[in-house]
DNA sequence: TGGCGGTACTG
DNA sequence: CAGTAC
DNA sequence: GCCA
């Protein structure tokens, strides 16, 4: 595909003498253990290139040698062994005198894998003082081998998490760590405990950001903290208020079949409001609770009213009957949104069954899809149970491997992963193992094609909805010359396919299925975006878009807003940050300065604005903790601001970044 | 007063 | 581009 | 409908 047809691109070109050089006369090498799995070494390389460095055939050529942290004494030692033989020269019996002999004879500085993040975040050479390993120095630690006993004494001590392993996004498992409690909820987790971690907005942190961070709770999408992943039993605790929040509900519904989302998203966020809260609304004095805190006066003028009369006119209004109700119901075929729906409303068709017999008649045109979506109405409708979710990924994990092999890698994401019992569709997420099964692989349309056609052949899917098909190849020939000459491929795109599929079982429903094969570096936000729920993916993204990020199913962007001259704000985003950092959907959450989220803890309900700073008193408070603090960072992290640079570099100062002011 | 998630495909 | 979907 |  030609590129993101998009902004991006746009400010590259001032930034790119900058980025090119600030690697320039580094010869790298990789150590090959620990964390610097292939794929990710790849991906350093490109970098380093990019930056105007180059590579090391070996370490003997190498002016920077590279090394995770975690990666013990022994390993390495182990490693500098085979090295060593392989050169002909003499190791010795321990690991740690070979390291130091291996060392001795490089002429090359030994840096922690930390510096290269450092650096790729801030697009600038960072000092390399303090990222520096000490390979000696540690003789008797040595002793009680491996565990706790790390190289990288040195520097920002970027206390790792120490996650037994990168992604195993999968299934929690318990096996490994502590079950009871799901990290980082230690909590209270004050700005000072986040900052120190270099990686956290890639290191650039500004008040805004700080500030942010300390409001992080009052997002959605950190909110709840632990529900184990509910083991049947309570039913939900029949608030007060019930009357109260049926009637929000119903003006949620109401604005919901019109399409005015963002009433919808409104009423919805009252409704659950009111579904929680722990006393029951009688008199006028319990709207200044600060449970209610976040109503706005239209609201408020409605409960009230409720107070007063018992009803609520608006409410009562709603005939809701005739339109909300028959525009629900056509939206909920497949394929028909709300202009459809109105359409089809005006010409007469209320139900499906009208719909129905409208297109016998020929009255009414379809397209493929609506058709499909027509057909299946009643079964569409059905929700999944779990376990049939179980069987169909069965079914398509062993096509997978009958024409992949080991190759790919295939998670079930959507509500599935997040533990409920039952499914509205069935989502699933493809993606190579390794760097290296990639380019064996080919591209992600040829191996989702032909997935799908194994699929198709076996019966197994019985239509294709939309994205079934992508007659986008590149012949090479034509391609309207974009704007994107050098600045790197995205090549590989993501593939998306929608359709619909059935158990060879008697009585089994037609159910709709979606696989996605995605590149090995864009996984983790794939994982993190089709995971969901709705309500946390915006929680998240807009946290992001606070922090001046921009967040997506792909990778995470900056974004400025352009604002000033004329009208509307524009976004530009700009290139992904380097994706390397994102092993996995932790390396997500840890980026924006977040607490991670199991799968199942991200069932919120209703989304959630951050107040930010209208009380005065804690958004002075917040930006005295952070000047100190930011202070702190930049100092650990090498040079100053570097105002300057950022603005050569093209990239908005910070104080125009941001929509957000105080 | 404008923002409120970000992206891909089809017609 | 509008419409729909994830 | 709520927020900046």
């Amino acid at each position: 595909m030609a590129v993101s047809k998009r902004s991006c691109g746009q400010e590259a070109s001032p930034s790119k003498a900058l980025r090119r050089d600030w690697a320039y006369g580094i010869r790298l090498f990789v150590v090959p253990l620990g964390s610097a799995t292939a794929s990710r070494r790849m991906i350093w390389d490109r970098e380093i290139k990019a930056a105007g460095g180059c590579l090391a055939d070996s370490p003997w050529s190498a002016t920077h040698m590279l090394l995770s942290p975690e990666v013990t004494p022994v390993r390495l030692g182990t490693w500098a062994e085979k090295l060593l033989e392989a050169r002909g020269r003499p190791a010795a019996n321990d690991p740690v005198t070979s390291v130091r002999i291996l060392s001795k004879s490089l002429q090359a500085t030994w840096l922690c894998t930390d510096w290269l993040i450092a650096c790729l975040a801030k697009q600038c050479r960072v000092l390399e003082e303090k990222f520096k390993c000490c390979l000696d120095a540690s003789t008797e630690t040595l002793d009680h081998e491996d565990r706790d006993c790390h190289f990288i004494a040195d520097g920002p001590a970027v206390a790792k998490p120490q996650k037994t392993e990168g992604s195993s996004p999968a299934l929690p498992a318990s096996a490994t760590a502590s079950p009871a409690r799901t990290e980082a909820e230690s909590d209270d987790s004050d700005v000072e405990e986040v900052l120190p971690k270099l990686r956290v907005f890639g290191g650039e942190m500004t008040p805004k950001r700080a500030n942010l961070l300390r409001n992080r709770e009052k997002f959605a999408c950190q909110r709840g903290g632990q529900d184990p992943p509910k083991t049947s039993g309570s039913s939900p605790p029949k608030s007060r208020n019930e009357k109260l929040v049926s009637m929000f509900s119903r003006l949620q519904q109401h604005y919901e079949s019109l399409g005015d989302g963002w009433r919808e998203r409104s009423y919805r966020l009252t409704a659950s409001i009111l579904r929680g809260l722990p006393f029951e609304v009688t008199s006028e004095e319990d709207l200044d609770r600060s449970e209610l805190r976040r109503l706005g006066k239209k609201t408020r003028d409605k409960l009230k009213e409720f107070l007063n009369t018992g009803s609520i006119g608006r409410v009562d209004g709603l005939h809701m009957d005739e339109h909300a109700k028959a525009l629900a119901e056509l939206q909920g075929i497949w394929g028909v949104g709300l202009t459809t729906a109105r359409r089809w409303l005006g010409s007469g068709c209320r139900t499906v069954t009208d719909v129905r017999s409208q297109v016998q008649d020929g009255t009414l045109r379809l397209s493929a899809d609506q058709l499909i979506g027509l057909q299946f109405f009643e079964e569409f409708a059905q929700r999944i149970p779990r376990i049939e979710v179980d069987e169909i990924i069965q079914v398509v994990q062993a096509a997978v491997s009958r024409r992949f092999g080991n190759r790919l890698r295939m998670e079930a994401c959507g509500s599935f992963r997040r533990g409920k019992a039952s499914c509205g569709d069935v989502d699933l997420l493809l993606c190579a193992r390794s760097a290296k099964d990639e380019l064996a692989l080919g591209s992600t349309h040829d191996v989702l094609s032909s997935l799908v056609a194994d699929l198709h052949g076996q019966g197994f899917i019985t239509h294709d909805l939309k994205g079934g098909n992508q007659s986008h190849r590149r012949p090479g020939g034509h391609v309207g010359q974009d704007v994107n000459d050098g600045e790197e491929q995205q090549s590989s795109t993501a593939a998306t396919y929608f359709g619909v599929c059935q158990l060879a079982r008697v009585g089994s429903l037609h159910r709709r299925i979606d696989i996605k094969v995605y590149p090995v570096l864009e996984f983790p936000f794939a994982l993190l975006s089709f995971t969901g729920s709705g309500p946390f993916n915006r929680s998240m993204r807009l946290y992001a878009r606070r922090a001046g990020f921009s967040l997506s199913d792909h990778s995470i962007c900056r974004a400025a807003h352009a604002r000033g001259n004329g009208r509307g704000e524009r976004i530009w985003t700009g290139p992904p940050i380097a994706a390397m950092q994102f092993a996995s959907e932790r390396d997500i959450f840890e980026f924006l300065g977040l607490a991670y989220r199991e799968p199942w803890q991200r069932e919120v309900d209703a989304s959630w604005l951050a107040e930010t700073g209208t009380d005065k008193q804690a958004a002075k408070q917040a930006t005295a903790a952070t000047t100190g603090l930011a202070a702190d960072v930049s100092s650990q992290a090498s040079s100053p601001p570097a105002k300057a640079e950022r603005e050569a570099l093209g990239w908005k100062d910070e104080d125009e970044v941001q929509s957000l002011s105080d």
